[in-house]
DNA sequence: GAAGGAAGGCTGACGTGTCAACAACAGGGT
DNA sequence: ACCCTGTTGTTGACACGTCAGCCTTCCTTC
């Protein structure tokens, strides 16, 4: 423990760069994002898998399921979206404890405005300055890592 | 603007294992952090520069470079770690605008501590995982990254 | 040396994320 | 019917990050 294996030079290029990548680029899209449309990042993540589903509402349990977060972060997402307007929430009728999650019309309309320029942006900070084989590596890698925690760390 | 270039298949499976990466990693690896240290990976960063630098002392001004944080994120950030008594703020000598900050013996030994144990982690979780060819690639893109959003962003 | 602008740093307000504790309900076994 | 356990969602407290606005000090220009 005293005496771990330290980043040799290419490993420490590469894990800083990791992290100025995840720095430059997050802050990027989500300061376009929050100024093009007044949407945060969470807004956005939250409002696309809304969007994307039959009928436009999704019990609490599935849309944390489909983000991956945990309990308490959603249900303080949730709460102030509805405030906004851009969401509402009512009974689940088949669990008494659920809730479900329910797109406005507002929402949806926040969220078809939103998207383009946003996939413009990814595209433009991101995806276009990869090459194919680059984009396949970039995968290959998050599911490694993925599959490394989901061992552990495997809260719910 | 109403029909941008939406992503395709290969371009969304990156994109999305780039956000899965991100959510992942970094919150396995701050949670490990924060439960073998008590540090967040804002301290962390502040207490690396800090102790690599002749000293243990660094200006307000020559630290926000080193992270890269904006003014307020990094004057927030040293209240709070001067109050836990990691750091400290004492005057600047030659301009009396500036603020030194200085790692304090208290902070010294939290680095130390939390060190070993976090590398071991980046290793198990990341590095570890990549081959070397890997490695170059993702300091490519990060690079690639870094000049696009520096073109256009140029904050201060 | 006085004026104006630029740079450095601080603060308050607010949105966000995490943790621990809680209340309500479901489902199974007795 | 009744407890017991696990699930579901909410809340409050607190740390973190961003934004806008502020004050002080420096530096240049006149």
């Amino acid at each position: 423990m005293s005496d771990p294996r330290w980043l040799d030079e290419r490993e420490s290029r590469a894990w800083r760069g990791y992290q100025n990548l995840r720095r430059d680029l997050d802050s990027t899209l989500e300061r376009r994002l929050s100024r093009d449309s007044g949407l945060s990042a969470a807004d956005y993540q939250l409002l696309v898998v809304l969007s994307e589903t039959e009928g436009q509402r999704l019990r609490a349990r599935e849309l944390r399921n489909e983000v991956r977060w945990d309990r308490s972060r959603l249900a303080h997402q949730v709460r102030r979206m509805e405030q906004r307007g851009l969401l509402l929430r009512t009974e689940c009728e088949t669990d008494a404890r659920g809730t479900m999650v329910e797109l406005t019309p507002e929402g949806r309309r926040a969220i078809e405005e939103a998207a383009p320029p946003h996939v413009e942006a990814v595209r433009n900070y991101f995806i276009d300055l990869l090459t194919p084989e680059e984009l396949d590596v970039l995968t290959s890698i998050a599911e490694r890592v993925r599959a490394k925690v989901g061992d552990e760390g495997c809260d719910e």
